[in-house]
Order: structure tokens, then C-alpha cells, then sequence
RNA sequence: GGGUAGAUGCCCGAGUGGCUAAAGGGGGCAGACUGUAAAUCUGCUGGCUAACGCCUACGCUGGUUCGAAUCCAGCUCUGCCCA
């Protein structure tokens, strides 16, 4: 296998679990794992201005290929120069593949060899997506990483399905590839194979025959209990080339990091964050606060007291109370830069702990 | 002073003889959200009780009726119009 563009290099494995650190070079600088991706679905991480996801030590960000491919369109980002110039971006971006709304959106419509056919919630119209448009959007986008066209289903789908799954995702994967041409854009496979591990073997192994730069475990925390998430984690992590970057798509809650950490998980993603911000649920040291409460009504004390972020040096309880209940736009902001700062405040504390080879510590505390 | 419209649960508001502890909102309480179409979705929300059930409730007082938030009378208060 030709050496990963990325220039993975392995810092620090822990000795009494799977979780390791490391350093790669995107397009765009260089990134240290483990780390989370705030998920930007429509080129903007929803509320957050560039510079304070910067501030908060977002490395790269996720985009999607699909909400870009209806609006604005690649010939936008072909225009304006990419994503990055775009958004005014400085960092690394990861573009999905529109995989995940193959399994999520309404309107999908049906499932061919060819590609996956929607109706476009924009103007409607029908849209073959294939690994060939997909990529060559992502092209447009100029992500750093690329992801292959997957397809995403149920965690509880049956055993033909999963498979049927797993297979289409392999050779699709295979024209995603072909697809790239002389892009200098790294690409990542993703696994499928549902909570079969035979299915998760065969799709990571196959998968592994090509010169991906990274690999991601796809099909998870879409309606499977939390102990299969982490069985078919660690599985399927522990199957993944050791000097390639591992991906554990979607997940998750802090906790779900964690675990996956621990099992040898490298990069993430979730919308839960910036999520669950709009609503005035906030991440913190004690656990998660929920603003939106009216015991937080005179509550003038930072959010999380033990918190560096700019919001919780600056704003009280009381107002984020406010802000919720009034639903500011504000509020969201505000909080939604809380839980990302925490989120990477996490990730930080993790890498510390793995380059001090002291994470199964670390892991143990937190679990409680 | 005269006329007229109204007074419903924490708030707004529907109901106009029995199916009404009373629609629907809001507020409150609780929960969900994991590669984000959708600031969304789901419960609960008079009191006591584990529950059966009991009590209290549609401005106040009385009346009609087997039965009244709903009909009648008087009163109180509020909006609007006229003097």
C-alpha cells in the first residue's frame, strides 16, 4: 500500500488499552488525534463564527457533500475557490459523502448500482447520487478529506441487507477511488457490515486492499444499543492498518468517545454539541446542565465554573437561562461554543493522558 | 346616568343544557436528539391518593332543571359607545 498522503504518524500507544496519539498533515496544517470534528453541515458549523471555533481548537471541520451539492452548487465552490476561501475557514474540512442521508432523509427514493436517487428538497427535482458525483463535488468543495459514497443503514438490519450493504459500499468505494484522478485530496473507505462481525471482517478487509488514507467506521449509533456500538468499535477498529487514521462516524456523546478512544478510535464527528446548544443543554465538569430549567433563573455563576472557555468566563447561568428560554439566537452561539470548547477540552485531556501513558487512568475517571 | 359587549383552570382562549376536570395555544415540569432538511419531537400539567375514588372549579348570590360553564334574575367588576 502506497504511504498514506497524510503522513500519519503514530505518537504515543497507550500500553493498557488500544487508544493512541497522533500527528497528520492535511492540505491545510497539521492535526493531532484524538480529536473531534464539529460537524458544519452547510459550510457554516451552525451559529459558530470561524475565528471562535479556531479560539476553541476546532482542527477540522466536517461539511457535507450532499446539502453543498443543492446549495450552493460546486460550480459556487469551483468559483470561489473552495471551501476554506468560501467560509473563511483556515483549518482542515472533511467533506461526507452524502452517505448518511441515503439512511436519513425522507425523500430518498431508491437504491441502484448507479447510485442513490433523491428528490431534492431544494427544487425538487430528482438526483442520482454516485460515487463519481460525489466525489467530484467533494473535488469542488476542496475538502482535505474526502469521503467514499457509503451506504448507510439501519444498525438493525438484517443480515442480506447488511451485506448487500456492505457490497455495493465496496465497489463503490472502488469508483470512488478511480473517481479522484490526480486530486491531492486524501480519501477514507468506511466500513459497513451493521453489528455482524463477520460482515464488519469482510467489509474492512476488502476495503483495506486499497490505498485509502484512512478508514472510518460507518453504521454506527443509528439505533443500536450502546454495548453492540462499542463491541462492533472495537472489532472493527482492531481490524483497521495501525498507520492509517480511524474514524468512528457520528459518534457520539462524550462517553461514546471515550469508549471509542479507548478501542483505538482516532476522529470524530457529531452534531450532539451544537445540537443540543439550540435547546440550552450545556456539557460541563458536573455533567450536563440544562439551561433552559427555571431553577437557573437567578443563577448568576458561570455555567462550569471549572471551564475555560470565553462563555463561562463571561456570562452567568442566568443569562443563558434568559437567552434559552427567550430563544435567542445568542443563546445558541453562545452555548454551542461551550459544548465545542468542551468537546475539544476533552479530546485535549485524552491526548494528554495518552502521551503520558496514563489514559486507562484517565478513561476509569470518567467512566464513573 | 343610559346603552352595549364581556368575566372560563398560572396566562391567553374555545365551549353555549348531559359525551366537561373543561378543546387549542402559551407558560411550567420531564424526556428525546449521535456522518443536522426542518429553533424539532414526545409525555405530564386543579387538589388528595399506590390505585378505585373523593373533593374543588368556568366573576358573586340565588333560581329553573333529573342534570348548569352553558338557561333565568339580581349584584360586582371590566371594555366600548352615548350623555
Amino acid at each position: 500500500m502506497p504511504p498514506s498522503r497524510l503522513s500519519f504518524q503514530l505518537e504515543a500507544q497507550a500500553s493498557d488499552s488500544r487508544a493512541r496519539a497522533a500527528t497528520f498533515q492535511t492540505l491545510h496544517g497539521v492535526i493531532k488525534s484524538p480529536l473531534f470534528m464539529p460537524v458544519g453541515t452547510q459550510a457554516t458549523v451552525k451559529a459558530q463564527l470561524p475565528e471562535a471555533l479556531e479560539a476553541a481548537g476546532s482542527q477540522i471541520l466536517l461539511a457535507n457533500t450532499y446539502h453543498l451539492l443543492l446549495r450552493p452548487g460546486p460550480e459556487v465552490f469551483r468559483k470561489m475557490g473552495g471551501i476554506h476561501r468560501f467560509m473563511k475557514w483556515p483549518g482542515s474540512v472533511l467533506t461526507d459523502s452524502g452517505g448518511y442521508q441515503i439512511f436519513s432523509l425522507p425523500h430518498s427514493r431508491s437504491m441502484t448500482e448507479a447510485g442513490a436517487v433523491f428528490q431534492s428538497y431544494v427544487d425538487g427535482q430528482r438526483i442520482l447520487l454516485s460515487p463519481e458525483l460525489s466525489i467530484q463535488t467533494q473535488m469542488a468543495i476542496g475538502s482535505d478529506i474526502m469521503m467514499v459514497l457509503d451506504q448507510c443503514i439501519p444498525s438493525t438490519a438484517d443480515e442480506k441487507a447488511a451485506r448487500a450493504a456492505l457490497q455495493v459500499t465496496q465497489r463503490w468505494a472502488v469508483r470512488s477511488l478511480a473517481a479522484r484522478e490526480e486530486s491531492p485530496q486524501s480519501m477514507f473507505a468506511i466500513v459497513q457490515g451493521a453489528l455482524y462481525p463477520q460482515l464488519r471482517r469482510e467489509s474492512a478487509e476488502g476495503l483495506m486492499q486499497m490505498p485509502f488514507d484512512g478508514f472510518a467506521i460507518g453504521g454506527l449509533a443509528v439505533g443500536e444499543a450502546k454495548q453492540e456500538r462499542e463491541d462492533v468499535c472495537e472489532l472493527t477498529a482492531a481490524l483497521l492498518p495501525a498507520d492509517r487514521p480511524r474514524y468512528l462516524m457520528g459518534v457520539g456523546t462524550p462517553l461514546d468517545v471515550l469508549e471509542a478512544v479507548h478501542r483505538g478510535v482516532d476522529m470524530f464527528d457529531c452534531i450532539i454539541p451544537t445540537q443540543v446548544a439550540k435547546r440550552g443543554s450545556c456539557f460541563t465538569s458536573r455533567g450536563i446542565v440544562e439551561l433552559r430549567r427555571s431553577v437557573y433563573k437567578f443563577a448568576d455563576e458561570p455555567l462550569d465554573p471549572m471551564c475555560s472557555c470565553p462563555v463561562c468566563a463571561k456570562y452567568s447561568r442566568a443569562y443563558l437561562h434568559h437567552l434559552t428560554k427567550t430563544q435567542e439566537p445568542l443563546g445558541w452561539q453562545l452555548m454551542g461554543q461551550h459544548n465545542i470548547h468542551f468537546y475539544h477540552e476533552l479530546m485535549r485531556e485524552i491526548r494528554q493522558s495518552i502521551l503520558e501513558d496514563r489514559f486507562l487512568k484517565l478513561y476509569q475517571e470518567k467512566r464513573q
